[in-house]
DNA sequence: CAACTAGGTCACTAGGTCAG
DNA sequence: CTGACCTAGTGACCTAGTTG
């Protein structure tokens, strides 16, 4: 008979349903409010912050993510599931899901046979279905955790206190050429980790087939962290560093910093040009979406899904999961930003997947041009379009 | 099946007729009180907000707006109003839910599928704006006559009477370098004339910009009119022949064809590999995709639209052309084929863009290779990613 | 009587307002 | 900017009235 309910934000006193969740009613006016104004919050603390109680009112960011991640949205829930027994309108989510009579059925959930999209559904849009929202949630997750190895690496190199620190003071380095294959490496086996722990699909696959989807995957990945990253620490339009690992940058008017004494330095550059135009442009159109966690995981996952199809080992049941995630992501993005923001929104991020393709293809060639200017082939590590990489990657599964 | 009709107001789950219209009982409801209390509603965006799903409540003008539209009145139709005879009480109507509008003509619909009593002017999707619509009209003729103008030429060159013919009698000809360098210097003139007649953005570059948006276009809309012939004449899945031209066709098995004698036709073939299964896969794709003419249409302007921006020249003005354009498809297609199904549609009509540009590297690699191994550079002509072309076009206006 | 729907009722929430 | 408060709806449920 706990008849309180807590607000999955904050913790406090329920009050109801409110937007999709379970909230007090200072937790529902905060979203409201952030929805009504389109507010964007930023976190300094990485996205970290507590949440729970008293500190609600610390980190707007965290406040949002937490809302969000526990299922609010826009969607319009103007009613009750109360039914006949007025008693209990709120406690019977969190525990009893199967507890009989038929007035539970507004609470959904359970996978009935029809699934009944009656708008009641508690925690998410109705089209979303929990399995897929759990996957994404995980890989956002895994993003954020490939995101912090970096970071840790760099704090490592530099040695850093590990401990909490502000990571807006973490000065970027230009980096060299020697460091940044290193950095390379580390990234080959991150990649895989996330793809091994993420993608069941990947999971299943011989080590053959894993190295086809591997490569394309990881540069994909790769330059679409790059650009994040860019986005993130060299925002401003007039700048010309791109951020290739946390905390590292390189740019074309230094480039002499990266490739060291070279006696053809101003050849080489020639030929870099276009990435790095290529790059600052995917970057600054990256900014300008300034995606959200759920939204750059279903691209991670998308960009996963093109290339077990173009790879060609795209079986049905892959097919099939690719069509649930996009028409998820079309749900999710368009319930959050209303229908014709959402498309034009959606179509961006899906346009992504070309500009991708393009920054790939630019930097095979300049590898490949570079490859001839420089003395070694061997000499610049970069993850490549091509299914057989430059640099060995362990796609043998890594023990978790 | 258990299928259940929709409700026409906002799309969820209807509940039967209420006040002449398949709706739930929610929007039933709203349509009442708004009659009983005479209220009279205000939109604040000019009445084109989106009532569907789960927005309905977002704008109530909108919403009783859609009611009328469908066809909502007062009048007494207690009971079922043609009743008897065949009305199955609902769920009849449920088979092609969303897809109902207008199967068949492109652009404006009508409304068709169960005879209502009260017409409705059904599911025009509001935000269509007019001049947009004509824009793609025209743009989908525009397509249209490069596609005959091809043919044409295929007419000419093989001397047919160019009277009505069936062009499934039409054979496919191997195609060999000559004749296909020939052929792409037509299609370059045809292209200039598709972007000068139909992109007055295009027509308002000073030469030197207009080149610099010509190539990437050319290449990539080229690569899309392959594919798509391909699509329609090679549509077999284990066809390996490519349509490079209306009338023509290449295949990897068949190289010695296309190449003539060469000392090399091996090591050239091994470098065409890829580009092959590209053009073959993306062909496959358009096949499953069969897309309409207001489609191709939408897709010819997005990749307009998508280098004006990569060569940086997209003014403002641009960018909102070319947002109204993805919002507009968006709105198109979804409404075409339902939320859910539409919504996939329209990410694998974007995700085309991504294909292209890797169809489009590979050509460039392939080509670059290919100069490497055949004797001359200029032998082979293909229109490429870059913007400095192999073979100069004229880009002046042409005489229409 | 069986099958439906217009209208009434009422618990409940999205938004607006305004003092801290 | 927050959160308490208020209000106008909203929609599930019920009832009365209609039709075959």
């Amino acid at each position: 008979m706990s008849s309180t309910a807590t607000c999955d934000v904050c913790g406090l006193i329920a009050s109801g349903h409110h937007f999709g969740a379970v909230t007090c009613k200072a937790c529902a006016a905060f979203f409201r409010r952030s929805l009504a104004e389109d507010k964007r919050y930023k976190c300094r603390n990485g996205g970290t912050c507590d949440v729970g109680m008293s500190k609600r009112n610390r980190c707007r960011a965290c406040r949002m993510k937490r809302c969000l991640s526990i299922g609010m949205r826009r969607e319009d829930n103007a009613s009750s599931p109360a039914s006949s027994a007025d008693e209990m309108p709120i406690t019977a989510l969190a525990s009893a899901p199967s507890s009989s009579s038929s007035a539970s059925t507004h609470f959904m959930q359970q996978s009935t046979p029809t699934p009944m999209p009656s708008c009641s559904a508690s925690t998410l849009p109705s089209i979303m279905s929990t399995t897929l929202t759990m996957f994404l949630n995980k890989l956002d997750g895994a993003f954020t955790s490939f995101c912090n190895s970096q970071r840790s690496l760099y704090k490592l190199e530099n040695s850093m206190a590990s401990g909490v620190m502000n990571p807006d003071e973490e000065p970027f380095f230009l980096i060299h050429k020697a460091l940044h294959n290193k950095m390379e490496v580390a990234n080959s086996s991150l990649i895989a980790t996330l793809l091994l722990e993420q993608f069941t699909e990947f999971r299943d696959l011989d080590s053959d087939h894993r190295r086809m989807v591997y490569g394309p995957f990881a540069s994909r990945f790769l330059n679409m962290h790059r650009c994040y990253l860019t986005s993130k620490h060299f925002p401003r339009d007039d700048d010309t560093r791109i951020a290739l690992h946390y905390g590292y940058y390189c740019s074309l008017p230094d480039s002499a910093g990266f490739f060291g004494d070279v006696h053809n330095l101003e050849e080489i550059k020639a030929y870099l040009v276009p990435l790095h135009k290529k790059w600052r442009a995917l970057s600054m159109k990256m900014k300008r979406l300034d995606l959200r966690g759920i939204e750059i995981a279903a691209f991670i996952a998308m960009i996963f899904y093109t290339q077990m199809e173009t790879v060609g080992i795209a079986e049905s049941a892959i097919m099939t999961a690719k069509e649930e995630l996009t028409a998820m992501m079309h749900a999710e993005i368009t319930n959050f930003y209303g229908f014709r923001r959402g498309g034009v929104r959606f179509a961006l991020i899906v346009e992504l997947l070309a500009d991708l393709e393009a920054v790939v293809s630019v930097v095979a060639d300049s590898i490949t041009m570079s490859n001839c200017l420089v003395r070694s082939p061997q000499d610049t590590y970069m993850l490549q379009n091509d299914s057989d990489l430059i640099n060995p990657i362990p796609i043998t599964p890594t023990p978790l």
